[in-house]
DNA sequence: GCAAGGACTTCCGTTTAACGGAAGTGAGTC
DNA sequence: GACTCACTTCCGTTAAACGGAAGTCCTTGC
């Protein structure tokens, strides 16, 4: 018949390959079909198809995974590629000094997004990843992207609602408010068990050219350790030395990365 | 009228994705309907559909490029991202040792797929990147891939042309046998600016839990550095710790991700 | 300023390949 | 041996993909 509900094929695979996230690494054929909310044999035919290409994988329990054929051609991103290129060194400066999780995230929609992470067996293990998404209100580079964004940004994020990661995540608007405050006054924010219990955060924002933030670095301990302020040295000089590197390659408000939301500052 | 030329919609489409690589990182439209073969309308139709999504992202100058989506999504590859969470930390390890390059690779049909890399400021900048696909005879990475592979794999790999690199890389099959008959003697592998001129590596394999080869640890220097032997057992070391994590992992021959190609050993 | 060239975009009649309900297969359970 | 559940195949219908051609909008050259 080919007809399909107004959706095209090409839109239809894709949702396919959109199914999976994070909290779904792998789905059945039944799971794809039903998240996708196509027949399955409509699913059946498509996911042969994307199979076929190397978009998906089928392991041994004859469950679907993201091909890695999709990891090559996704690493071909230019937004992520670059800044990793540029920010990864400095990061791994950083590791070498502090020896604790290292986090390079921008801004995409209203979520952190994960773009390069060092971490080591000496770090705290923690659930960030790259090409990841958290919310911004509860991690500390989220905290500083939102921190130094526009106050209209600003306004937007706090009227949506706030996830409750732990009982420590602040949820009510108008302490988010103060907290952000606080964060642009000191110049550099902080969190204490917001995302995960027994994770603590510092991180500072990376300016573009136009003294916009394009970008936050930040760094994870386990709770228990001494103060994080006296890594913030470390971490303003680096996010200066990347900065400078990002104007110098022209990576600033990265034109159609951030999508659909108003930036200025 | 739908009288795509034997190929469906979905896999037209898959192969604009695929129509992006390395050396060409972003493409107009007018390329992509050349290199897909398909005629501009097509290719206008299937792009704009791929670019709602967000599997393309069109950049100042009009220019398609692979979309931040598809790397997130990407990223959700298992194989991959195995391999790279257990590799990563011990890579680290060395990397800290070392201050060079350090990469980890495995083997994808008759490539070299580096699957992660670590670089700092005091390394040598060089070719290599993560999703990459480099030669095997020419790398550090691949001849130790390469040298514990199969006698009927190394067969069918000599028999293939030996593409050239530098002047230096190993071009005649009888040359590349003694090479890595030698690597197998010795327990690891060397280059001499096989791959780039002025850049020599050392690399060990990482066996899986039935004694073939799964992996390979590697580490690219400056050729003018002093002997590459000294690295061995720190890089053995940690090949051994990431071949047990490997194994208590179950992360050994990866079902379905080494393609169409005879493993054995 | 205007024509030519090139790259992208839109239109639209034709037709075939996508659609999906239904029936078939096959592994696992009781 | 009947039941369930997940996946696979079949096949008639038809709407959605196809792509040639015409249109738009740049940029370049004279």
């Amino acid at each position: 018949m080919a007809q399909g509900n107004g959706r095209s094929a090409t839109s239809r695979a894709l949702d396919l390959l959109g199914a999976f996230d994070v909290r779904h690494p792998t789905l059945t054929l039944t799971e794809l079909a039903a998240r996708c909310a196509m027949p399955l044999a409509t699913a059946h035919r498509l996911v042969a198809a994307l199979e076929a290409w190397g978009a998906l994988e089928r392991n041994a329990d004859n469950r679907y995974q993201i091909g890695t054929r999709l990891w090559e051609i996704g690493l071909l991103s230019p937004v992520p590629r670059r800044l990793r290129e540029i920010a990864l060194p400095f990061m791994q400066d950083l590791y070498e000094k502090s020896k604790e999780n290292i986090h390079f995230a921008v801004r995409d929609g209203h979520d952190t997004l994960y773009v390069a992470k060092l971490t080591g067996h000496r770090a705290v293990p923690i659930i960030s990843r790259e090409g990841n998404r958290l919310p911004m209100h509860s991690t500390g580079v989220g905290k500083a992207l939102l921190a130094f964004s526009s106050t209209e940004f600003i306004d937007t994020y706090c009227a949506r609602p706030l996830v409750r990661c732990t009982r420590h995540t602040i949820v009510e608007p108008g302490r988010l408010r103060r907290e952000l405050a606080a964060t642009r006054d000191r110049g550099y924010a902080l969190t204490s068990e917001e995302m995960t219990l027994g994770s603590c955060s510092v991180a500072v924002p990376v300016f573009d050219a136009r003294d916009e933030v394009a970008a936050s670095l930040g760094l994870v301990v386990h709770s228990v350790r001494e103060n994080l302020a006296k890594y913030v040295p470390d971490l303003k000089a680096e996010a200066a030395k990347i900065a400078k590197v990002m104007v110098e390659h022209h990576c600033d408000p990265y034109p159609g990365f951030v999508h659909d939301l108003p930036r200025g500052g």
